[in-house]
DNA sequence: ATATTATATGACCACATGGTCATATTGTCA
DNA sequence: TGACAATATGACCATGTGGTCATATAATAT
């Protein structure tokens, strides 16, 4: 955690901190990234970073948990509503909010891919232990509770359609930053609203050709 | 390309420097990789280096062409015997040929995920322009070869299949590079395909619990 | 006004990086 | 043997890194 003294800044200079932190971090990765350009970037002094963080991990750890906690700020609402909706639509929610997390806070969303990316393993591990993990542990529990409703096959393997679902949740946002990087997801929605439900049609219903 | 002095060394010494910047570059991306690490695991002086290579990103799309020739070299038997397949086989087969691949070159494999992460984009652009992008083309071919014999459903959406299969192939290729680093392949050969047959079984026969 | 505490600051450190280059060594012809 | 080219080598360079620290400044309390 960021010592208390930077917490005691001036909100306009905290925030210009961290706005240069995630700015490096999120296209950088956490060895390549500069504390130097961060300190450029924020117009802040060597010396000054360092009353302010004890190392180079506690701002990347920090940083990662802000966007951590602004995910889940964010999907909260949307898990809220899950029990009134089915699977199809626990799914189709789940993916449209992701796009419009990546959309509207794309450097949350870079920062969260640079992430899964981070070849670091101290990093790594201190953000994991931090924030923990969610992600796979939502989609099992609505993969449970489907089959328990009945609303999909028992005989569906868990573990495959989480790993199957968690894949191409992260592929779809990629996807998302690459492609949309610049346009207004507004022009776009259509277009992403029609490829998520093909994908969506095809987990359902397979691709397998019906007889009839 | 590296110097013509490089392929005049006698095979042991090449060998060994092919081998230590596999290493580096399997464990660090581009940027983090070190050539005076490399130099130290190979025991060749840095003069040497750059007698035998202009750059390090010279070295960086050498040994990324070696690992890319060596995987196409891998599947091209089993892409043969493709048009004898059903679609549903010929997954599988691609499937286990990558986990065999994985497990039979972790090198190469730590070294393809360490390329899909790559951050430096003068470098992945660099092989990508030398080795051609095929796995994409592959499965799209698959894909409307199989809506053409009606094995599939015309109507399901070829991108976003092909990106559900992409995705979820490497999603699995680091699920074993992760879980099965140091288990014996053979030990494990039956869970892993009875895990394929799972992932495989969703995608052709969908979720959705069956009506009758 | 004085003493005490909290900040601000940038020169500085040891180390690592990718890359160069003058020189030494070896190999190959005549 | 001598001449010429190919190769080997490590000291060296400029630059960047994460991190430190003595000192200067500001804020607060007595």
């Amino acid at each position: 955690m960021p010592k208390e003294t930077f917490f005691n800044l001036p909100d306009d200079k905290r925030n210009l901190i961290i706005n240069a932190a995630m700015e490096e971090f999120s296209k950088a990765g956490y060895n390549t990234a500069s504390i130097n350009q961060i300190c450029r970037n924020s117009a802040i002094p060597k010396g000054s970073f360092y009353q302010y963080f004890t190392d180079k991990l506690d701002l990347y750890v920090y940083i990662m948990t802000l966007a951590i906690e602004e995910k889940i700020r964010f999907f909260s609402a949307a898990i809220m509503e899950f029990h009134n909706l089915t699977l199809l639509d626990q799914f189709r929610l789940l993916f449209i909010k992701g796009m419009e997390f990546a959309k509207k806070h794309p450097q949350y969303a870079a920062l969260g891919e640079q992430f899964s990316k981070e070849n670091d393993g101290t990093a790594k591990l201190a953000v994991i232990t931090e924030g923990n993990r969610q992600s796979e542990t939502l989609f099992i529990q609505m993969i449970n509770n489907a089959k328990a409703t009945g609303e999909i096959d028992s005989k569906v393997d868990t573990s495959a359609l989480s790993l199957l679902l968690q894949s191409l949740n992260s592929a779809v946002n990629q996807y998302m930053i690459d492609k949309f990087g610049d346009i207004s997801y507004e022009h776009a929605k259509e277009d992403i609203n029609r490829f998520v439900d093909s994908l969506l049609n095809i987990i359902f219903n397979g691709i397998r050709k019906k007889s009839n």
